[in-house]
Formats: structure tokens, C-alpha cells, sequence
DNA sequence: AATTTACTGCAAACAAGTTGCAATTGCAAA
DNA sequence: TTTGCAATTGCAACTTGTTTGCAGTAAATT
């Protein structure tokens, strides 16, 4: 999925190609995990030409980007709302409960657990976010030298 | 599990067995969902026999209960934190975005996940939150009326 | 270039959750 | 059973994350 291929798809909405919004979208582009508002904010306010963006315009961007599904949101269970490119394959972290980092999973493995559901429910286009959280290995390790 | 069985365990904590922590705990041990801070509230509000009970207590009973390990928190991708009974055998739920319908799942169906990602990264005392959603099968019969 | 309509910044409002503090109350030891 | 202390409570104020109203600005379409 190339950055172009989302300009376009701006373009036949109803959005405008605006300064902000390809702010926003080049940040998420090339980040390849996801986001909060504030972090996009963030990175957009330091790292783009752009001169200033104020955070309500980050807020209604992602709005309109997700409305129209080209951003996607997810909550992480510590960080709250985060926002990412939708669609593209993801994967999921595990996030230690006594350190704080996340450790990334090689690939999502909750795709046969969504047919599962919805062969029970009838349910379809199914998504998911999922949180995982526990105490990594190196926390385990530096409690038995305590 | 009995009601019993968490009261012993708070009197072996350094917790006091208050009134409130009484309320919050019958709350939630008669509701076999989770539950908002919110909604536990508004529960022991009306159908309590206490006078009353400040949100504020309600967070910070869930706090210590939490700390203690005899609740425990999920986040609800729409709804937000909910609490529920710690280590109650849970199953999960399915959204529907259009009609808001939460449907239950019979089992977990994420242990087997869990014992892949401790093998993958060393993590121990795995715990999720998932969220799945979609559309309910309802929902997509009507758009077919529409 | 003119027109339309989306977009923007700013200030203010809002919701969920947290904190400080003084008054209260379990509960355990005397 | 009374006493003392630490846990608990209610209240008000605060923080953080997010949304809304509004008036001015700027894309896209003609």
C-alpha cells in the first residue's frame, strides 16, 4: 500500500488534500506501529515543515480518516486510543505490566479465532483489538536478584 | 467462588470490610459481566440499602480490590475500563457497531494464544482484554431490507 | 477568478478518573 | 469495652483525553 494510493482515496471522498491531513497521514505512513493523537501531534509539531497544527485539527483529522477507512483505531489497555494506517497486516504486542515495554508478536494470531466467532454468532466483518499483559523476561530475571 | 471466600481474603489483606467495599464487592459478584466504575455506582446507588456512596470511593474501592487481586480490570473498546471478579472463568464478548448489541462467546478462546506468546517471548502471568467487533447478524439482514 | 464547502485555530465545554484534605470509622490490642 | 491508629470516606478541585461552537481560511470545482 503505497502513500499515494491513500491520497487518492482522499481525494474521492469528500476530504480535501490538506496540509494537515498529509501531515497526519505521512507520520502514521511511516511509523509502523500505531499512534496516540498526542504522539502524532508530537511528532507532526517537531518533524514536519508544517509550521503548527493545533491538536484538535490532529483529533478531526484522525476522525475523517477513520470514517472514511483509512485510519483505523485501537486501544491499548495502558496508553488508551491509538490510531494507525488501516488494513495493513498487523500483529499484536504484549506490553509488561512491570517495566512498560511492548514486545512485538511476528504476526496476528487471532484470524482463526474471527472465523470461530463468526461461524457462532453470524457476525461478519469482524475486527479486534486485543491487549496482552504480563511480566517479561527480564523483569522475572531481575526479581530473583532482589 | 463464594462471596465468603473474597471477604476472607480482604480481612487477610490490610483492608478494612466497609461498607462500601461490601456494596461494590455483592455488586459485582451478582453480576456475572463486568461493569463500569459508573454503573457500579449507579447500582449500589439505587438498589442498595446504603444511604449513599461517592463515585470517588466506588474508584477507589476498585483501586485497592484491583491491587489486592480480587478484581480485575478489561477495557471495552466502546464502553471503556469495566471491572469484574478476578479469576472467574471469563469468555468474551462480540460488538456490533451498528446496533450496539454485546453477544456473548461461550468459552475464552485465547488461552492457547497465551501459552504461544510465552513460548515465543518469555513472558509470564499472561492476561489479555480483547474486544472483538462487527456486524451482528441482525444488522446485516436489515441493511438487506433498506 | 468566483463560489462552494471543507477545514482550521482558538476557547470553552465535557467526561473519566485522580488527588488533597479534613473528618470518620473499622478493627485490634489493651 | 474502650482506646488509638491506620484505613476509609466525602467533598471539592484538578488532570488528561477528547469534543464542540464559532468565525475566519483555504481547497477544489466552475
Amino acid at each position: 500500500m503505497t502513500l499515494e494510493s491513500l491520497y487518492e482515496r482522499i481525494r474521492d471522498s469528500s476530504l480535501r488534500l490538506t496540509k494537515g491531513k498529509l501531515a497526519v497521514l505521512e507520520c502514521l505512513y511511516h511509523q509502523h506501529a500505531s499512534l496516540t493523537a498526542q504522539e502524532i501531534f508530537d511528532r507532526v509539531s517537531t518533524q514536519s515543515d508544517l509550521e503548527s497544527l493545533d491538536l484538535v485539527t490532529v483529533y478531526r483529522t484522525l476522525e475523517a480518516l477513520t470514517k472514511i477507512g483509512v485510519v483505523e483505531q485501537v486501544e491499548h489497555s495502558v496508553k488508551g486510543r491509538k490510531f494507525q494506517i488501516a488494513g495493513r497486516s498487523h500483529s499484536h504486542t504484549v506490553h509488561c505490566i512491570v517495566c512498560g515495554v511492548d514486545v512485538e508478536m511476528k504476526e496476528c494470531l487471532l484470524e482463526s479465532i474471527e472465523q470461530k466467532i463468526e461461524a457462532q454468532t453470524g457476525f461478519r466483518a469482524l475486527r479486534h483489538t486485543v491487549n496482552f499483559y504480563g511480566e517479561c523476561a527480564l523483569c522475572i530475571s531481575s526479581e530473583h536478584e532482589a
